[in-house]
DNA sequence: CGTATATTCAACCTGTCGGTTGATTACCCA
DNA sequence: TGGGTAATCAACCGACAGGTTGAATATACG
């Protein structure tokens, strides 16, 4: 398996699973049973998950004990939010021009328009 | 198939020739033939990527005559692009810390390490 | 030492993904 | 009307994703 990172991330990503255990995660780490409590699936599946959001690098995990404590690492989702960024231009220009449009009526109201 | 929208977009995004389509169609748009012929895939491959953005709503096709002209369409990036603030704070942070860090370390750098 | 707890490993099943090839539809043009 | 071009539909295939259950491993604790 020999996917990108960026793919990998956004993979991860795609299961609504595995975003909620991300925003479970941003409120402090956890452990994999307490991850998986919420979740109507095994533990399993979780402890699976976990395998996949660590492959992407959203998630590191060290043990203690017995137990495997994880934790967010926000960094893809830095570089994902720059990604993101290239686009944000587009939509930008169509927003500023509602904007434009939309300050244009104001200000010519009472004139005509050209 | 019930997908989620955001799953939806995050899938749509997790192959790197659906993202070379999208920034391919961020400098306008194109025609199914235009868009498959960098690629060393069939056209009916390409066909269905296209289809997988377009569900996602990433793109919309208008006929035009033969030809089925593509168009990139930014709003869900818009949405993935909140999606993904909500964790700015985590990673922002994070390099507040390491600046905290790195600055700290330089102020105490004649001195012992505690 | 033996047992309980936390987690992963292994094997398996089903459905979806990305790709192929071949046939079909839709439109233009001479 | 018939041929050429653009694109999709349909059927198929191998690989992988997400789920399950059952066994194995690691660590603490009495």
């Amino acid at each position: 398996m020999t996917t990108d990172p960026v793919s990998a991330v956004f993979a991860a990503l795609a299961d609504p699973t595995r975003r909620a255990i991300l925003a479970r995660l941003a409120t402090g780490d956890a452990t994999v049973n307490e991850l998986a409590a919420p979740f109507p699936v095994s533990l399993q599946a979780v402890s699976k998950h976990l395998a996949v959001l660590e492959r992407a690098g959203l998630i590191t995990r060290t043990r203690e004990a017995q137990w495997r404590r994880c934790r967010l690492d926000p960094a893809p989702l830095r570089t994902l939010a720059e990604w993101v960024d290239q686009y944000r231009r587009l939509w930008d220009e169509r927003y500023d021009t509602l904007d434009d449009y939309l300050r244009a009526q104001k200000e010519t109201r009472h004139e005509q328009a050209p």
